[in-house]
This record gives C-alpha cells, structure tokens and sequence, in this order.
DNA sequence: CGTTACCCCTGGAGGC
DNA sequence: TGCCTCCAGGGGTAAC
C-alpha cells in the first residue's frame, strides 16, 4: 500500500533537508501537480492562497536542494517555476493518501494525482513561495547564499580567504550562510569537534592547513548524517508506520559534562550568539 | 562592514 | 493539576 510516511522527522539542518529531498524526488520527478491546499495565512512569508494556481498542471522537472532550500522545479506548456520549500526549525514534508485528514500545524498540501505531499510545521519558522520563471537562484532568498560546503570547490584556500576578515568565533561564522550555506548549530560544533579547532578560536586565526582540515570535516560530517539518514528513511519507508527515523550519533551536541570520546575529559556547554555551543577544551584549540 | 540582539512561533521539560 | 520559565535544528532585520 502506498501509506503514510514520513520523508523528514528530525531537526532540518542540511542533512536531513538533502534526505528529504532524496526521498521525495523519485515520487515527485516527472509527476504533474494537480493543485495545492494551504491552511494559514503566513509561515515566515506569507503564503500566498492562489498557490494551487501556479502549480495546477504543472509538470515537476526536478527536485533540488540550496543551502537548506528545497526547489521544485516546474513546467507548463508556456511557463517555468520554482516551488521554494524550507522547513525552518520544526518542518517537515510527508506523503499521505488523499483522505487523510490535516491536523494542526499540517500547513499546506501539494496534490498530486493519487497522493498528498504534505507540509507540517509547528513553529511555523519555515516556508512555501512560488517563483515565476527559471531563474530561481536569483530570488532573493538564494541571491546573497555562499557556497555548498559539499561542492568541490568548496576549499580550504575558499575557506581560509572567506575567513580572512572576520574577527568573531570561528563557529558562528561557520552559521553565517553568506561565508558558507548549511551548516547549523549541529553540525557546527561537530565538524569543529572532529577538525580540533576551538569554537572560541578567532575566524581570522585558523591557517590554511587547519582551514583544508576543517573542510574536510565539515564534509565528512555532513556526508556521514546524510547516509545516516538515508538507510534509516529507506527504513522507515518500509516499516509502515514504525518510529525508525535516524539518530545522528553526536560527538559533542548536547553532550555537556559528558566525556570527550577523544580524551575523557567532559564536554563544557557555553553559548555564543544566543546558541549553544558544546565542545572539548582540552581536545579542541 | 562586521557583529550582536532580537524577533518570528509552538511545544516540551522542569521547577514550584 | 496548573502556571511559570527556559530551551530548541533557522534566518531575516534592525541597531550598535
């Protein structure tokens, strides 16, 4: 049977946007959108109530990801758009058969011929916008983006010159999308964890053999929670029902007064820009 | 220009 | 049982 099953449980960071979108596109890529339901009146932007007049007809091309974006690529016989799609702090995308009744916080529902994608976010910090035509990189929300930290020319030298500047802690810049897209406050605090770099150590400090380090931790990290996260959707998929969604295996987040898998010592939490921050003092310098 | 503070919103956890 | 405070994966904007 075709089910109900989540695509997407956990904190959208982008790992779990990337799983998200592996596990949509094969359901979506080459399927025509019958129209569209929203429920609210605004998420972070507002929700345009016409949505289901862009997309009525359309045929989707393709499912991609930007930073933590999703894009739905669509075409009609005289015109292409973008479906934008963030899930904020709390969203999530889920398929469910046409006569499954939306709870709370079930925001919008893309309609499809024998299916629902449906969109659920309880904070509402995410979003669903329409872009007309074929440019979508140039929408405002994607226009000012830095690079994909899993692209290849994502570098310790592209690092190290973005840094060049930047006095502030090494992991709030990190966060900061316009040096680099996709990393969170997860994944932040654990690429720095296995690169061995304080998240107090100045931007600006890190030379270049600790930058080439750090790119390939932050690449490592990401790449492992997206496998993660695959066989467990894949798993999930299957179980029907079940509560299977992965579990990132966090070196450092959330860890606080727990000991370092590296030397023992226990973790400290501080905060840094109104966010936690978990790391090794003794590990990390 | 770089950097921080605050805001958007709901829900869960823990203290009293 | 309630009511309060604090905290949470993101990110845009105003203000220093």
């Amino acid at each position: 049977m075709v089910g109900t099953f989540a695509v997407q449980n956990n904190m959208p960071e982008l790992p779990e946007v990337e799983v998200s979108r592996l596990g949509i596109a094969p359901l979506l890529e080459g399927a025509t959108l019958l129209g569209a339901i929203t429920r609210c009146p605004r998420l972070r932007a507002e929700l345009d109530p016409e949505l289901g007049r862009c997309l009525a007809g359309a045929t989707i091309t393709a499912v991609r990801r930007r930073a933590k974006y999703l894009l739905i690529d669509c075409r009609r016989a005289q015109s292409r758009g973008t479906l934008i799609i963030h899930l904020g702090m709390s969203g999530s995308l889920r398929f469910v058969t046409p006569d499954t009744p939306a709870q709370t916080h079930d925001h919008v529902d893309l309609v499809l011929a024998d299916r629902l994608l449906r969109y659920r976010d309880p904070r509402r910090f995410g979003l669903v916008v329409w872009h007309d035509g074929d440019d979508v990189d140039r929408h405002p929300l994607l226009a000012g983006l830095g690079p994909e930290p899993l692209d290849a020319g994502f570098t310790g030298e592209v690092l190290h010159a973005a840094l060049a500047r930047r006095s502030q802690a090494i992991k709030p810049a990190l966060m900061d999308a316009s040096l680099v897209v996709g990393i969170g406050n997860i994944y932040a605090a654990e690429a720095l964890f296995r690169a061995g770099i304080s998240p107090l150590r100045a931007a600006n400090r890190i030379a270049r053999p600790r930058c080439a380090a750090l790119v390939d931790a932050i690449q490592a990290t990401l790449r492992d929670a997206i496998r993660a996260g695959g066989s467990s959707v894949r798993d999930y998929v299957h179980s029907d029902g079940g509560a299977g969604c992965f579990q990132l295996q966090c070196a450092v987040y959330e860890r606080a007064g727990e000991p370092c898998l590296g030397c023992g010592h226990p973790l400290r939490q501080i905060r840094q820009a109104g966010r936690s921050t978990y790391y090794c003092p003794h590990c990390q310098r």
